[in-house]
DNA sequence: CGCGATTCGCTACGGCTCGTAGCGTAAGGG
DNA sequence: CCCTTACGCTACGAGCCGTAGCGAATCGCG
């Protein structure tokens, strides 16, 4: 029964004992040789027998730290969200909003970042365990970055209560829309895409001024042409 | 050098002139096993030698017809689109574009269907010919509900030039989010966050309130206390 | 210094998948 | 009636996942 500092990140207190210890250098190696993979031949050009070789490891090595691909997948893109935080003190809702659009449309930009990711989310939609663990362990930290702007803008006077935003929602949108635009549209984010999309959600959390479908809308039937 | 009505839909004319012809109940039967198997056991429980299996054909007769598993998969999900098309005359932009969430959040609501989707989407994430596909048999015929949805609120004077409406920024927002939702935050598109993501996004399609960042933030454009 | 414990590299394997080839047979069309 | 094509079957090569078994290397500890 191996494992103990694996499953990617829980270590805390020196958990080896005695015995060889492990080499931390076949790691980094490791890890790195998963990302370049990920990079050059996609989802499907990451096997473990080419990760070992590239990483000058036998492919036992990879088993003894990871029990599966999904895992030594996860590991290595976790490795690459790195700490979060907006920068210091912005301006107003909209730059940090416009930031967190960024930082996800740069996330996705690596190669290795998005086919990673897009082939743990396919597997994980008939793998209920291994989707929990996406979600926690990648994609809930990134949800921390709407949770600090919403923070920020109530201590502005921004909004008025952190009920005006919902996180949740805000979300999905960001990270949906940015994920489609990029992958299935196959379009860069580019600059002026960014400011687009960021006024479209900044408009969007405005105070509803369109309910829910009030009533038949006293509106002209139609005249044009 | 096969194929002809392979690559699945473009027919036409009776492509078959002599010989025995192909089997129309086997393609049902092929299509049916596929979609039966991804909704059972997800992108790797697509397998071509099950496929045949449970069809009751013979594995070579798939290869007959499509050439890879991609291709059966594409297959396989696109005769799930059906006919789209808003429902006849609806009341107001907000009632056409709630609608188009429902079908997309309903598309995905199907195992299969997700399941094929997303095993396509992330192959093609290193496979550029793939994604040109998907977008093409797939994607972008859903979008025509978009176009549809803004040529009716141009009609009804909802909105005074096309332009208003970004059809490439809307249908990402939708789709993303819908999947992201769905797929990665793992819950169910329930009639209360239908009806709130559609107030999101008809919002969002207000006259730009919020300027890309004019300058120093004159005054917190809305507040309350 | 020696000893137990653990890791490492190597090789080999079983099971599974994709996609192809060869062959005899079935079912249409001119 | 014969030619053409589809069909079913079996077998195969190549690739991948994950495991097992083995000697050799490297650490902590007494």
């Amino acid at each position: 029964m191996y494992e103990e500092s694996a499953s990617g990140q829980a270590d805390g207190p020196p958990t080896q004992r005695k015995g060889r210890p492990r080499s931390t250098t076949a790691d980094d190696a490791i890890l790195d040789a998963a990302r370049s993979l990920l990079a050059d031949g996609g989802w499907a050009g990451l096997t473990m027998g080419d990760v070992a070789a590239r990483a000058g490891v036998a492919k036992t090595t990879l088993y003894r730290r990871w029990h599966s691909k999904h895992d030594l997948a996860i590991a290595a893109v976790a490795e690459m969200l790195g700490t979060l935080d907006l920068p210091d003190q912005g301006p107003d809702l909209r730059a940090d909003i416009e930031d967190v659009v960024r930082r996800f449309a740069a996330l996705l930009g690596r190669p290795e970042m998005r086919t990673a990711l897009m082939g743990l989310v396919a597997d994980s939609t008939s793998d209920p365990a291994l989707r929990r663990r996406i979600r926690e362990e990648v994609v809930n930290p990134q949800k921390r970055l709407v949770v600090e702007g919403r923070t920020r803008a109530k201590a502005r006077g921004e909004i008025a209560t952190p009920d005006d935003i919902d996180v949740d929602l805000i979300f999905d949108v960001i990270a949906g829309t940015v994920v489609q635009h990029i992958l299935v549209s196959a379009e860069p984010a580019s600059d002026t895409w960014v400011q687009h999309f960021t006024t479209f959600v900044v408009t969007g959390m405005l105070p509803h001024p369109t309910q829910p479908t009030p009533e038949p809308p006293a509106r002209p039937p139609l005249e044009a042409k």
